[in-house]
DNA sequence: CCCATGAATCTTGAGATCGAGATATATTTG
DNA sequence: CAAATATATCTCGATCTCAAGATTCATGGG
């Protein structure tokens, strides 16, 4: 790790959040205990669920539920002809097989997409995006990256670029493994 | 923002994640697109979800679902006598008052928290933790702790210092308005 | 004091998720 | 080649969550 020059992270503006007064709360009730890590981690698993409350108001524009959005986008990022495996969506979305052949059900349903048997392997079973589901897919991400993008105002682009940098060296260790 | 002499996060191991390889398809299929915000927030999400997973895992240990140490442990944070309103729980855990009233009611028959009527508003009610709840609240706490610091254990104590104030300013505009 | 407005909590019904186990097919081993 | 093991997906039942609306009480103006 070398020292250079770069831009220093210094606030002006320390505006509290939740995590602050969480933290704050452990130190009082249970002075004991070193909770230092909750001032990254409680604070990654509540933004979490303010950006899923955000991304649910963004998509009900469109008629679409968070977890549709994440099958159809995997799809439509996969390239023509716009086919994956349930067990490909699964590492994508992060549920349960049980829960992902609920999600292509009702997907079918609503004929967003289509199941078509693997060629290659008779157990398995290809998903493949409609022509419907891929222009909802389309729609869709416009709208959520410009929602983003608002939030994200509060940081400069080289802050940014460090934020992401940092968040990879926890999530690489969950993506690399069997677990 | 000034420019000073700080720790570089320059990584030579610059291992990949899910993200990555996300954000590269879409640069390849929507070339005319500018996704540069799921770099950092498609990580927080995506890293919420295996947080999830893990701590499911560990407070199985404890017989103590996750939704149960939220509210348990909020309750314990509070201080003696470990009470706070349903409406106050909603502001800590995120969830609706419904999911709440859900939670509570449960809680209550294992015997973890009970319902007292708030003595200064009579619409109101008090939560309030049993000292079975407190003990379990205490458990699996130092449980927690521990898997978390062997999570954070990919950064250096001044890079989560960092990551945590980079994380409180998108976090705070969520926890400091009505919405 | 009474009514209108607002706030806090609870109820309800529909839908989504999980975990565990079942089924069918592949792959490896002896 | 047969048996054992592994993999891919699906089925099922129990929860858990959400959104919307109902209920109960507080508060302020007339």
């Amino acid at each position: 790790m070398q020292e250079t020059l770069c831009q220093q992270t210094h606030y002006t503006d320390h505006m509290e959040d939740e995590v602050d007064r969480l933290v704050a709360a452990w130190r009082r009730e249970r002075p004991d205990l070193d909770v230092e890590p909750l001032e990254v981690l409680s604070r990654v698993s509540r933004l979490a669920r303010h950006l899923d409350r955000a991304r649910r108001l963004a998509f009900s524009e469109h008629q679409l539920e968070p977890w549709e959005f994440d099958v159809l986008t995997s799809l439509r990022r996969a390239g023509a002809p716009y086919q994956l495996s349930p067990g490909q969506l699964l590492t994508q979305t992060l549920v349960t097989s049980g829960t992902m052949t609920n999600r292509i059900d009702r997907l079918t349903k609503k004929g967003l997409v289509e199941r078509l048997p693997d060629p290659s392997d008779r157990r398995g079973v290809l998903v493949r995006l409609t022509p419907e589901g891929r222009d909802r897919a389309d729609e869709a991400l416009a709208g959520l990256l410009a929602q983003e993008r608002a939030i994200l105002a509060q940081l400069s682009r080289p802050q940014r670029a460090e934020l992401a940098a940092l968040l990879r060296r926890l999530t690489a260790p969950f993506d690399n493994v069997p677990g």
